[in-house]
DNA sequence: TTACCTTACGCAACCGGTTGTTTAACCGTG
DNA sequence: CACGGTTAAACAACCGGTTGCGTAAGGTAA
């Protein structure tokens, strides 16, 4: 293939027997070109179907008009609803996006953070994987003077800007609203330690606990494992049952662990939110989809997408290093999984 | 910001006084640098932390390394599982993949394909979204000659390699087994006539029941307007009942209309599957958390990404014009949703 | 007529790599 | 000692744009 040889400025200008910096020149409507110059070289370019070539344009004024995006996994809705945003307000604004998964792998992460610092992104968006506990290849990205936000999950390491839900409030809030419905024995289905976001969950969880006068039970503090996948809440769930725990409430740290533990509650013939009460976190479409609806806390996530865009902007056309930090709120969306008379 | 000045090629050269092409080759270990020589430069370069302008590869190659994918939306679990096995293999082969959504829209499929174009990506993974019917914008890479891949849903009136599922096979394997479960009154949830996917689903369905020897009964073909979300499929159930349409099973176009039929279906306290039997397409993880489980086909979105990625390679590396078009079957996997003696 | 200013465009360097073609030094050989 | 062959590195053009600066043509004013 690629035999074909596409036209370039260069054509356009042998055509017209104009030097190349006029065709240039013409295309973007510079001052300095006559008018009926101008009106050739738009009509010879649009009859070559002339398309300017953005690698020779990146190289030429050393910025490629490209922000990278690195998010654990595509296949997140809440993720995949953050690049949404990020793109809208990207494509308005002239630049162009790429995303890449870092599959929750660090060794991913460092690939292709190293593969966009070669591409020569603009600057960079990132939630980082759940097994980053080193952020070296980030740091590079300041070495460089290339801008960096993080979204979500932090590198706490790095003061750069960032836009992140409180969730050491949220989680007191969910914490809370089960206490105000009656529930005594809540447990907490908690997300892997290296996380930040888990971290500050597990903390409000307790501070909620403790503000209402009920005592921390180290055996309702469940460590899920490494993931954050239905089959982890459902396992764990399992477990707590054979080992006889028996909450009358639960907050999961996020929806897919939810929904596993509801499936085996569900499976060992509890009844929810009769017998115990369910709080997830994130509001992923699933929980309208399980039945009961699945109580949760809404993070808006094309807003956050958006909120980190405009925080790379002010980054880029900053002339000198900028730190931002906008923390969001995360509202409690109540539905039936965590009533005490839900009918 | 960008006060800095990256380390280039040229400044390594400088440092060691030997010409600049000396140093590329040497940093590539080209057989006619000398040892000694490597070894200075490559110390020079870490030295640095030189790190190669992809961008000034790109120029001067002529070649980006780098992939386009279009899809409809990443929020659908399909197709993010699809682009995993694209970025997957292409990452083993070299290659960088640059992600678009067209969020359905065929306008925004239009500005993200010319971006692309001008990006100069060395051959393009689409999927189309459901309003195209216009293929003018793919066209042009043919006559530019960038290989273009399909995928799932194709433009019919182009010649080019395809990685499809059977549709066809899929809603006729899935309409015999409601019958063979003993249904009479089967009613298909359509999608978008503009896709084909649609259309073979809708023929796939009638076939099934002429070779059965049922009527096909028009009002069982309910059309659930353009989209093909969730709440198409309940406002069109609702539609239904609301006509005193009675179906004792239902084939959807796909899982969330499936899904949005049992909500309906739940909610007028319809017994699934006992009066009616729902089977979708997809099979999405929401089949699994809806109760019942949702009988579906099952596309295997990883190996249709790697097909798609195969076929995409093989045009890049061919020097004549290559068109492969595979066609893979979709697999019944039955749960609860469509048994007639489901316990 | 001369000096001066616009207007409209060309020239050439530059961005940071790749690569075909010299070139220079060094080797052994007859 | 002259010659041919290797080896290691330099030179320079090229990829396709952008842009500072120079300049010719034409108009205007003194």
């Amino acid at each position: 293939m690629k035999v074909y040889k596409e036209p370039t400025i260069l054509d356009i200008a042998r055509e017209l027997n104009v030097s190349k910096s006029t065709v240039s020149r013409a295309l973007k409507d510079h001052p300095s070109i006559g008018k009926a110059t101008k009106k050739a070289v738009k009509e010879v370019a649009k009859k070559y179907k002339y398309h300017p070539n953005n690698i020779a344009y990146s190289l030429s004024k050393n910025s490629t008009r490209t922000i990278g995006v690195i998010v654990p996994l595509l296949s997140h809705y809440y993720f995949s609803t953050v690049i949404s945003g990020i793109e809208e307000l990207a494509y308005k604004s002239g630049y162009n996006v790429i995303i890449c998964q870092s599959g929750e792998s660090y060794e991913r992460e460092v690939i292709v953070s190293q593969a966009l610092l070669s591409s020569k992104v603009d600057g960079l968006i990132v939630s980082v994987s759940r097994e980053t506990n080193n952020s070296d290849h980030f740091k590079e990205y300041q070495e460089r003077n290339v801008p960096i936000v993080f979204f979500d999950r932090v590198c706490s390491d790095m003061e750069v800007s960032s836009v992140t839900i409180d969730d050491y409030k949220g989680a007191f809030t969910a914490v809370e609203h089960l206490i105000k419905e009656g529930r005594k024995k809540i447990a907490h289905f908690a997300g892997p330690p290296m996380l930040q976001i888990s971290r500050d969950r597990i903390n409000g969880y307790k501070d909620a606990l403790l503000k209402h006068g009920l005592t921390l039970d180290e055996k309702f503090l469940i460590d899920c494992g490494s993931g954050l996948e239905q089959e982890n809440g459902s396992k764990a769930a399992q477990e707590m049952l054979d080992a006889g725990i028996r909450p009358d409430a639960i907050f999961a740290v996020c929806d897919p662990i939810a929904i596993g533990v509801m499936m085996t509650l569900k499976k060992n013939n509890f009844k929810i939110p009769e017998e115990v009460a369910v709080v997830g976190f994130c509001d992923e479409p699933i929980a309208t989809i399980i039945e009961p609806h699945l109580s949760s806390l809404v993070q808006p996530a094309f807003k956050i997408g958006e909120i980190a865009l405009e925080l790379l902007l002010n980054q880029i056309r900053s002339s000198i290093p900028l730190v931002e930090k906008k923390l969001l709120t995360a509202e409690l969306k109540i539905r039936q999984s965590s009533l005490s008379s839900p009918f």
